[in-house]
DNA sequence: AACTCGGGGTT
DNA sequence: AACCCAGAGTT
């Protein structure tokens, strides 16, 4: 049976070729939950330096569970998709219910706040050796090549076809290292360029392969083109201090902080700038006086791209704040969870001591 | 079913 | 510039 031809390959081929990651040293389920969460949608290689600095800073669920938000959040600054921060905490304090212990099955994984279909197999196969398959962008690359799928893997119909098939192929007896095998042949073998067919485990069994079609393998549908957002931020600077807000929104970067904003739906000069209602609120009246401004700087997320620009203005003193703005303390700017472009100005423009 | 959520690496 | 990454949550 070809299916069981499949996993003693590509089984032995994982134990020789795995590579030593941080959490393949102990697969407690803590570490596998942790390393769970910060790798999705996120390399290995950039993730590996969070897992370290997660598990020495919060070394258990309670830990974790008992610190603030925002210390996760710093904690998790410049990986990005910071949801995942906020709902791995929520999840941890949701844990408590359950002395502080991950759930074991499948189903009740899925119950945790930022564990979805992929999590809690991953979770419930290496940590707890359920048998369900866990699917991730490598595992949707590698079934789709190998069984020669023409839908797009990201269809609803290209799914349910990847997770029925690869269900079928998931080794029983170890379901852990199978899922692990199939994602690091994904990630180092079955690549979306440069694939490297002649040294695949595989090979032999793969449609994809000996049809010669596997450049055109996996078929995804392509999402829509990403907007444009001009941010002008105000540096307002208070000589010790510097005003600050946290993001509420269910816009990018919620509950993370930043400098008050004037944003425009198309470049903005100078001058349309100072003309701005927000800037006259924040300046009208008082001794401002413009220290630098710097170049609109391109800033890529995934369906955005930021223009960003900042203002940093000196002022002497300001009476009515509003309250959604914290006068913050210099030496304490760099405690505060920051996206990854203010964190770079907040480096050129301020020193860390 | 489509859209939104970052940041970084590769091609 | 386009694509991808050990995806999940919302609309």
């Amino acid at each position: 049976m070809k299916t069981l031809e499949f996993r003693k390959k590509i089984l032995s081929w994982y134990s020789k070729n795995r590579r030593e990651l941080p959490w393949r040293d102990n697969p407690a389920p803590y570490n596998v939950w942790l390393s769970e969460i910060i790798l999705q949608q996120t390399r290995v290689s950039q993730g590996i330096i969070y897992f370290n600095s997660f598990i020495e800073k919060f070394p258990d669920i309670k830990s974790l569970a008992h610190a603030n938000e925002q210390e996760v959040l710093k904690l998790w600054q410049g990986l990005g998709y910071y949801s995942r921060a906020r709902n791995l905490h929520a999840a941890a304090k949701q844990l408590s219910a359950n002395n502080y212990q991950l759930p074991s099955s499948y189903k009740s994984l899925l119950k945790l706040k930022g564990v979805g279909p992929y999590t809690a197999a991953a979770i419930a196969s290496i940590a707890f050796k359920e048998p369900v398959a866990a699917v991730d962008g490598n595992v949707m690359r590698v079934i789709s090549r190998f069984y020669g799928i023409n839908d797009p893997v990201n269809s609803t119909k290209g799914k349910k076809l990847i997770d029925m098939l690869s269900g079928e192929l998931i080794d029983t007896e170890n379901p852990g290292d199978f899922n692990q095998a199939m994602m690091e042949l994904g990630a180092t073998v079955c690549t979306p360029k440069n694939y490297k067919c002649p040294i695949c485990p595989v090979n032999s069994l793969c449609i994809a392969f000996s049809a010669n079609i596997v450049h055109e393998l996996p078929k995804k549908i392509k999402r829509k083109k990403t907007i444009t957002r001009y941010f002008n931020y105000l540096v307002i600077d208070l000589g010790n201090s510097l005003i600050m807000k946290k993001r509420y929104n269910n816009d990018i970067w919620k509950n993370l902080y930043d400098f008050p904003l004037i944003e425009t739906s198309a470049y903005a000069d100078e001058t349309a700038i100072f003309n701005n209602p927000i800037w006259k609120s924040w300046f009208s009246g008082s001794q401002a006086t413009i220290l630098n401004v710097t170049d609109y700087k391109k800033h890529l997320l995934t369906h955005q791209v930021l223009m960003v620009r900042f203002y940093h203005i000196s002022v002497p003193q300001l009476k009515n704040i509003p309250p959604e703005f914290h006068k913050t303390d210099k030496i304490d700017i760099f405690d505060l969870p920051v996206p990854k472009i203010i964190e770079c100005f907040l480096s050129e423009s301020f020193s860390k001591i």
